[in-house]
DNA sequence: TGTGATGTTGAATG
DNA sequence: GCATTCAACATCAC
């Protein structure tokens, strides 16, 4: 369930149902998650601890604890947070479980474990190490065309480089490029500046609303928002066909009214 | 039975 | 250093 709007709901239900609640266990049920990480580090990190904040850049997410140190969780392809009662059993794929004295258990399911769940000394440093970009939800437009025009190469590889702008995935660059009709596979350096305020608009546009749609329900994908991706679709105004090719490794749907600069 | 899937990383190549 | 391509990761649904 992971591009931006899915991680930031998935952000404002960690701080909704697991804030301020102190961790009494924590089950490791696969340690592929950890990353290398010790067991008994994640639970030494955690246990007698709470999460007083959380922070968002792009698709990794961050929980405060009580002792100023940070978790830090990625959902990769399939990661997600379940609560259960305590007398239920586990949901099916849950890799990591927090136990709280009081109330229901957390869950991290990750059917395909290409997700993370570790500690990290530092936010700052850990972020700065990773190079990653500022947040495509706050990001401003004067340094959204200052970041798109400092790079050359095809459009849709660029926006899915988190060191470039942290947020995009392969979903959501398709769909920001279908309304703006600019085919992905346009070399940025070629795109005229007026159509590069445009995918800054409707990324904006489609981020915002997305995250308002996801403010309670979690499923993804959400809301039909990407039942025009396969081929030989119509859209109700006409345009079509849906075509499918691949761009930066990726399955990229279009429509051929997409401009290629 | 084979194929592809929303993400990231690292290697190899130009 | 940059851009590009590909493979790997693990598992399930179609």
């Amino acid at each position: 369930m992971p591009e931006l709007p899915e991680v930031e709901s998935f952000r404002y239900r960690f701080e909704r149902d697991i804030q301020h609640r102190v961790i009494q266990d924590v089950l490791v049920l696969d340690q592929k998650v950890l990353r290398k990480t010790p067991v008994q580090h994640l639970k030494n990190e955690l246990i007698g601890k709470s999460f007083i904040s959380t922070f968002r850049q792009g698709k990794y997410f961050f929980a405060e604890l009580s002792s100023k140190h940070w978790l830090h969780i990625h959902l990769g392809m399939t990661g997600e947070m379940e609560n259960f009662e305590p007398h239920e059993d586990a949901p099916k794929f849950s890799r990591i479980i927090l136990e709280f004295a009081h109330g229901p258990h957390m869950a991290y399911v990750d059917m395909r474990k290409f997700g993370s769940f570790f500690p990290i000394p530092d936010l700052d440093q850990y972020i700065s190490a990773k190079s990653l970009g500022p947040d495509a939800l706050t990001i401003s437009e004067a340094e959204f065309l200052e970041r798109l025009s400092s790079r050359k190469g095809i459009l849709k590889a660029i926006l899915l480089q988190q060191s470039v702008l942290a947020g995009l995935g392969n979903l959501y660059v398709d769909e920001i490029c279908l309304q703006t009709r600019i085919h992905p596979a346009s070399r940025t350096e070629q795109i005229p500046g007026n159509k590069l305020k445009a995918l800054y608009q409707v990324m904006m546009e489609i981020l915002t609303a997305s995250i308002d749609r996801h403010a309670e329900a979690s499923t993804y994908p959400s809301s039909g928002l990407w039942s025009w991706r396969e081929k030989g679709y119509y859209f109700k105004d006409g345009r079509g066909p849906v075509e499918s090719l691949t761009l930066a490794g990726r399955t990229t749907y279009v429509v051929p009214d997409q401009k290629v600069y």
